[in-house]
DNA sequence: CTGTTAGCGCCTTCAC
DNA sequence: GTGAAGGCGCTAACAG
């Protein structure tokens, strides 16, 4: 293995002018420089970033936890990488599993400086729990969290539900169902809210809360045609969940699933094959986003995060959109 | 942060003797191990793993390499994770985006002990240059490949199409169709080798090949409904793909698509969603065996690989199964 | 502008 | 069974 030590032995100058040369720190004659560089591809020198990393304390290393919850992952992990590859930084992933003990491990890490950012795909602790740690270094998560301390790129979903309510008004329709996740998020309460607002304007609602991992949503499904008075519309809170309520509803009751239209979250292959008019978050935007905030607070700088580009993608499922509930969104058919 | 220096002062002994307790290597008096683990404790201590990996030039990191072009991504990657993890070890993530010259900078890694070793999860370079890397470290990919030195948990999917077609043959079907990928994988070739020797035996079919990233396969829809005469089963290489297929079908001409009946790969939620039958190529097993492989060889020991188990999801768009057909499948209905 | 020097935290001979 | 010493490859004062 060559080190700057043979490059500075060929080049017949010093270990710290090489250094300079390979970091661009200080001060280095040109012709001085240009002998280095010679020296370095003649010697095929690549530096050992386990020593430089060690030298730097710093790793350029981002942890990623992942849960084992979330049906987009690869679309979502795959922009992170790239946009951290872009910046030179590397990304490990861990698998939390959800377990509190698991991601405080992981928190560790951040302290034990073997991290410099951490990026929480959903968090298991009270973010209480999380939030001190962000002093040892930037965290931020796809959760929702009302914190100055943890970034995160979510859409307040608040909006959302009340754009879609919105838009069925002014359809007329005056009960509506909604398939919501258990979690305790920010997002499905924030939708609650929504919801409840327009309960108290006399909306009237069916709900059912899905167990996350519920056989994807199946059971509501039958939940639903149990129902002597059925809603026409039902907004679902993801791609898979709403195409196994249909897929349940089309097996139990072809005529109701007929007369029942279907608004879903995500925007993924699934409602595109499914035929499913759905909502897309900009996940891409969001995971450059969760990036560059770690990126910003890493190297104190403050590259501009990028807005995120709601869309609705209009299909067969439901197809009453009144584009002036959604200034925001490019609509899509 | 703490050192073993202020654990060896702490429990007034040296610095060696800290390392040894901590690596559990040599000879240490149990009264003196006990001071020190005491030590250890009071004074907070956390290993360095900048310094530590440093000093033994090994990372304990597996470099995985994605390219984008995977649908079952997370589940993949996922499951390999969880493994590493339990042995572990950590998972950096790269893109290569099919890139040779990106995936050779991966390799380089791996020369220069930045990695352990590497799973590449569909390779860009010609086996022939990725080979001579394997002697810095293992490498193991999901690309099938004939090579002693780089492991891939491949099923042999000549078998898959046989036992497919043999099926066909049993029920009388004379005339079929497929969807292939234009990759020019190992794969492909193999299910190819297994239709041209039914072809050989007086099987008529059509073959549509499909560009990888080309609409999720879209235009073999399109080209199908131009055929004057229709194979009355289609089986397509991806889950994703067969449900474009069929959904561009039933837009484009309903009766054929109620005529037409397809068996697809993956077994993923898309075919589940969708009622495709389906055939399950175990990815939580092939996940595992391509990290045991690279365990193993980073070792030099040899846990055992689990055998792979075939699965075949029976659903609605293919229903005349013979399970003598399949007799190493589990068959699910 | 360049060289000398010291040291990051850890592990591993080598004496004792 | 334990301690002293050296060094992995690199960077950053500090001199000059």
């Amino acid at each position: 293995m060559t080190t700057i030590f043979d490059v500075a032995k060929k080049a017949g100058v010093s270990k710290s002018t090489v250094s300079r040369v390979l970091t661009n720190k200080g001060y280095v004659n040109k012709k001085t420089r240009q002998k280095v560089e010679k020296a370095i591809s003649e010697v095929g020198y690549i530096p050992n970033y386990l020593a430089r990393n060690f030298r730097n304390s710093q790793t350029r290393t981002i942890g990623f936890i992942i849960n084992g919850s979330i049906k987009l992952l690869g679309e979502f992990i795959e922009k992170f990488i790239k946009v951290a590859e872009s910046f030179a930084y590397e990304v490990v992933i861990y698998s939390s599993d959800s377990d509190p003990v698991k991601e405080k491990q992981y928190l560790d890490l951040l302290k034990y400086k073997q991290i410099d950012g951490l990026f929480i795909l959903t968090r298991a602790n009270d973010w209480q729990v999380i939030e001190p740690y962000s002093k040892y270094g930037p965290i931020a998560t796809w959760h929702r969290v009302e914190s100055t301390k943890i970034y995160s790129a979510y859409v307040d979903h608040y909006y959302i539900y009340a754009a879609i309510l919105q838009n069925l008004r002014k359809n007329g329709h005056k009960y509506v169902g909604f398939v919501l996740n258990s979690a305790r998020s920010q997002n499905m309460l924030s939708a609650n809210d929504a919801i409840k607002k327009q309960e108290a304007m006399g909306l009237k609602t069916w709900k059912y809360i899905c167990a996350t991992q519920e056989n994807y949503g199946e059971s509501s499904a039958q939940s639903f045609l149990k129902l002597s008075e059925k809603p026409k519309v039902v907004f679902i809170y993801a791609d898979y969940v709403a195409g196994m309520f249909m897929k349940k509803l089309r097996e139990l009751d072809e005529t109701v699933a007929n007369q029942t239209q279907v608004i879903s979250l995500d925007n993924s292959i699934i409602s595109e094959l499914l035929d499913i008019t759905s909502i897309d978050l900009d996940i891409d935007t969001q995971a450059y986003n969760e990036f560059v905030y770690i990126y910003n607070n890493l190297n104190a700088v403050s590259l501009p995060l990028k807005k995120i580009r709601l869309k609705l993608a209009v299909r067969k499922s439901f197809t009453q959109i009144d584009p002036e509930c959604f200034p925001e969104y490019r609509i899509i058919k």
